[in-house]
Order: structure tokens, then sequence, then C-alpha cells
DNA sequence: GTCGTTTTGGATCGATCGATCTACAATGCG
DNA sequence: CGCATTGTAGATCGATCGATCCAAAACGAC
């Protein structure tokens, strides 16, 4: 055949995403990636296409990392502590990266702009995919009564998945335990807290 | 004295902020910048500096504009009611835009990386002025009995500045009215379920 | 070994970046 | 009026941008 390439693409991808995490995608050159991926220009060009495809499979490599692999490790718990055990890893990750990067998916969410719709959809996608996670999982909690059905399990979801975000976002200008714990514990307030017969005075 | 500016310095900085807000800071150019707001690169610079102190006078024009004008015409209501046309508004915003903006402070809150701490500072301040905003309100709708009180005002407000974030960022890339609307609906619900009293089986 | 194919490193492309310089225009003050 | 001061327009700075070209290198097929 060929000359084989000389990388190992699982690294320099990890390289890539270290990257992109760091800077964004606007803020991160061509060159910052070649130097830290540690391959030449045209070898970068070669493999991967052009910069934003390269984005692409950089975060194509975080959520499977990021976030796949923090769901397939929380499986085996049953749906309630799932849920609370994937925000506890969200908001420990936060509170413990010195460089308060966020997370890739949603720093790029707030980043991408309408005029990259294949981009914008990708990460479309994989925010549906986490907003069905939670919906399963909420779904079964409240199935076995672990968590009140007082809201639809969608809207359960929708709250998690609004509420995640809002989370990595903020955890980067305010990296406060009081502040990400508080938030987080109103918001999980709506799996104990069933509406309360109305009282007629 | 000497020559008198031939532009207005508010209109200027609108015209900085639909920059800035339609493209964030990096992917925006200071050519980009001085085309839209009509003037010669060497006056942008004599009369803001910099690209950064520009952007930093843009985002304190956009919060004033967009935020602080929000939270004057919601003076005269009830806090619960404030606090739910907040919302509302924002929801509606989000859903309005065909360009998909989002929120100008909170893209930047993404956006901005550790190694701009002045920036990172200003944002941080504007988001826990906010926070003070809803835990003012909170607090008073909670006095006045219009809202649960089995969470602390503090907590209250907390999930509100998540949930804010949250939906403007999620809205860039899932304008859905159902998606959006039910996240709010289930962040809402907080005010109306006071914990149940524990019921032993 | 020779050929065809792919990768590699490095030079380099035109374009654009943020920022500055120069020359000139417009004002108030004397 | 002349002078000092500030703003303007446009050219231009070195640096860097994303992307490409080219020649050498490393393989399998034969």
């Amino acid at each position: 055949m060929a000359r084989p390439r000389e990388f190992d693409e699982a690294a320099v991808l990890d390289a890539a995403v270290a990257c992109f995490w760091g800077r964004g995608f606007s803020a991160t050159s061509v060159r910052d990636l070649a130097g830290e991926m540690g391959l030449a220009g045209a070898s970068l060009y070669n493999a991967f296409g052009d910069k934003r495809a390269l984005f692409r499979r950089a975060l194509e490599t975080y959520v499977e990392q990021g976030i796949g692999a923090r769901i397939a490790r929380l499986a085996d718990l049953p749906p309630r502590a799932a849920l609370e055990g994937f925000f506890a890893e969200v908001v420990e990750k936060s509170l413990s990266d010195a460089e308060q990067r966020g997370c890739m998916l949603i720093n790029a969410a707030a980043e991408i702009t309408s005029d990259d719709p294949e981009l914008r959809t990708a990460v479309a996608d994989v925010l549906s995919w986490i907003e069905a996670y939670f919906r399963s999982q909420a779904a079964a909690a409240q199935a076995e009564g672990t968590i009140s059905a007082h809201l639809s399990a969608e809207d359960v979801a929708r709250l998690l998945l609004c509420s995640l975000i809002g989370l990595r976002v903020l955890a980067r200008s305010r990296p406060e335990p009081q502040l990400l714990r508080g938030a987080l514990r109103a918001a999980f307030s709506v799996f104990d807290a069933p509406p309360q017969p109305e009282t007629t005075p």
C-alpha cells in the first residue's frame, strides 16, 4: 500500500479536545492544534480535513469520553441515584478544574452561530440525547416511586438539561460551591416535592 | 478645545453590541466593528482603546439596555409576577430571534477563558447582580406567601440564575417552544410545591 | 530493487488579524 | 488671524490566520 501514519489517531484527537476545550473554536488556531497534537500542518489537513471537521471529530471524542463514559459509569445505579450521581460528578468536575473550562459541548452550544448549521445540528443532537437519557431515568424513577410524578418525565428532563447547561456555564464565571450546590439542591427539590393538596382557608 | 467627535457614542456602541452579540468576541474582527459602527479604525481605537475594552463597553451597554431595562419594566409587578414576567420575556425573545443569538452576557460567560480575569470578573459581577435580583424577588414573594418557602430564597435565586443561563444557551441550539417552556414550567414548580409532610407507611 | 501510493516536515500562499502611523480637518482660545 | 488640541480617513505595520504545495520518506505490491 503506502506509508503508514506515524501518529495514534485517538491520542492526537485527545490533544485536539484539550485545545478546543480550553480555548473554544474561534480562539484556537490550526498551529496551536498541530503543535499540541505533535504533527505537521499537512498531516493534520490530510487526516482530518479542515479545522471545522477536526472540531467535529474532537467534539465527538469529548462527548464519548466525557459524557458517554459518565452515563455508562452510572448504569448500575437505580435511576434516581444515577441522576444524582450524574450531577454530583458534574459539580465536582466544575469545581475542581483550575482552568474553569466548563463543558466542551456546552461551550460549543454557546459559541456556534446559526450560519454553521451542521455543527449546530450536531450539538443539538447530543443535547437531545442527553435529554433523552434524563427522561428515561426520570420515567424509571417515577415508575418505582423514587421521584415525584407531579411533573411529567419530559418536563423533569427538560429542567435537568437546562440546569446542566446552566451549571456548566455558571461555573466558568463563578465556580462557587455554595452557588452550584444550591442551584442543584433547588432543581432536585422537584424530585421530592409533589404538589400539596389545596388547603382552602 | 479641539475637534468634536462626529459620531454618537451611544449609537456606535449599539452597533458594537450587534456585532459582538451576533458573532462573539473572538470571531468579530475590528474591521467588522469599524464597518458596522460607521467609523474608521483610528477613531475606534482613539475612542475606545482596544478591541477588548470596546467589548467591555458593549457588554455594559447590552446589560443596561437588555437586562436592566427588563428588570425596570417589571418593577411595578408583585414579586412572583415579576419573576414569571422576566422569564416569559426571555423565552419569548429566545424563540423570536431568527439568528438565535442567545444572550450576549451569557455567551460571554461561556466564551471567556480564565486568562482574561478582568472580563471574567465583569461577567461574574453581572451574574451576581441578576442573582441578587432574583433573590430579593423570591424573598419578597415568600414574605407575601405567593411562593413556597420550603426552599431558601438563596436557593431559589440560584436555581433561577442557573435556569436563565441554561435556557439562553439551550435556545441557541434548540429553539423549541415545548423544550424551553417545559423547562421553565418545571423550574417554576418549586414555587408551588412545598415539601409534603412525611407520610410514614 | 522498482513502482505506486500515502504520509511527513517545512516552506509558503494570499488573506486577514489587531494595532499604529501619518497627514489632514475641525474646533476653542488668544 | 495663528496656535494648540483632538478627531478623522486611509495607508500600513508585523504577526498570524487557514490552507496548500512540494520534495523527501516510508511502506506494500510485484
